[in-house]
DNA sequence: ACAGGTCAGATTGCATACAATCCGAGCAAC
DNA sequence: GTTGCTCGGATTGTATGCAATCTGACCTGT
């Protein structure tokens, strides 16, 4: 949306707040860890005023908590908010799908779709999962949620979303299990969504993403063996 | 939550958003207008530095809009927008409901929705609808629903609801019809919403408010006449 | 007339200084 | 020993100054 403008290059405010967010998404902090404003500035080679804005903005993104002349700490995921994410991103995809089927592909979301299933088609022919797979499934994976959110047309879902991709393990850039069988079965479920889009079949479309989800919602649940 | 502090008084930040919350809300700004730093700590007789923090707190959550150099602006609201706030909002309503139910209520949320409903009841009881009552049942409305989402316990829920207020009309603290009838239909849809929560019946509480949300939108979609 | 360049005012981005608040160590009184 | 207080370092909250960037008016050359 933004990528009109020439060079824009990004503020320092913003680029501090992407590497934190990787950090903190890395677990590079502890749960409930206080961060100062001028331990980071020194760190990262900036003062405290681009700092503070950028752990404001971590804030409203829901991985930091903020207190009143206390400042901010990583907010700490328990295993039910991870859950209880995991179940409100399976209602907002079910919806993004269901919004995409009512209103149909236009032909450059169709080819889009197709070359993400196409790619993930040729990583799994091998019948195996090798460890160097994983990040371009990942990759793969990543890409076929956010096409179909895109193609959702519904900006607010769009930023939903966003935000409960925050949570640590329900992301879907945070592929929860890679043994083989399972990684496939996946695949098959963004095939069969595709086609329940194509079909305009808005309630097929819908509760297979929602079980899509809630499939990997049930491996995060069993630890990732399940 | 954060009420357990003796006096915490907030942070001219914090007061500065919560102001400028209520005047973009309220419409005091054209959609699209530009937010000067310098003018607004004027006119709120404090420096640019709140002001900043809280123009990017107001845009977090969907309010404004960012440009690097450029600085925030209004966001607009198109009617489709207003109307995809409303899907969203229905679903995750819903999903809150749906939750409610699941878990079941304690003594206090209970007591607590009794009493809300109770106040509903008083209100309408004489068959009119005053222009005088408009701010009570307001109040009361978005007591019910807030009350609801607390009682999903569900975080996640609450804060993306959270966002979905910020869009103009599609919030509950904005009612869109108050001709007696459709005040009147509207508390009995939280009467049985209630109900089927009492029951646990998780599908039917979803179901309702489902419905429910979907008949404001509607409402608003025929003008507020309908 | 028009395209392009230049410059000044306006505005945001960032750094820094100072004020307000928090928090724990140490001490005093009991 | 425990409770409560005081004080001082540490940290956040706010104001302000300067640098970087944008914007639009004006000018100039064709």
């Amino acid at each position: 949306m933004t990528g009109s403008g020439p060079a824009d290059r990004p503020t320092r405010s913003v680029s501090v707040a992407e590497q934190l967010r990787r950090a903190i998404l890395a677990g590079t902090f502890q749960p409930g860890e206080r961060l100062r404003e001028v331990s980071l500035g020194e760190q990262l080679h900036v003062s405290r005023t681009p700092v503070r804005l950028a752990l404001q903005a971590l804030a409203g993104d829901g991985l930091l908590e903020y207190a009143p002349n206390r400042g901010y700490s990583v907010r700490a995921f328990d295993r039910v908010a991870i859950l209880q994410a995991f179940e409100v991103r399976a209602a907002l995809e079910g919806l993004a799908a269901r919004f995409t089927a009512e209103r149909g592909l236009d032909d450059a979301e169709r080819a889009g779709l197709e070359r993400i299933l196409a790619e993930g088609d040729a990583l799994l022919q091998t019948g195996s999962m090798p460890e160097a797979s994983r990040p371009a499934y990942t990759r793969i994976n990543a890409a076929f949620h956010e096409a179909l959110h895109r193609a959702s047309r519904n900006r607010m879902i769009g930023e939903m979303l966003r935000i409960s991709q925050q949570v640590p393990l329900s992301s879907y850039r945070q592929v929860v299990a890679f043994e083989h069988g399972l990684v496939r079965r996946r695949h098959d479920d963004h095939h069969r969504i595709f086609e329940a889009i194509l079909l305009r079949d808005a309630g097929r479309a819908d509760s297979l993403m929602r079980d899509h989800v809630g499939s990997i919602r049930a491996a995060f649940l069993g630890g990732g063996t399940a």
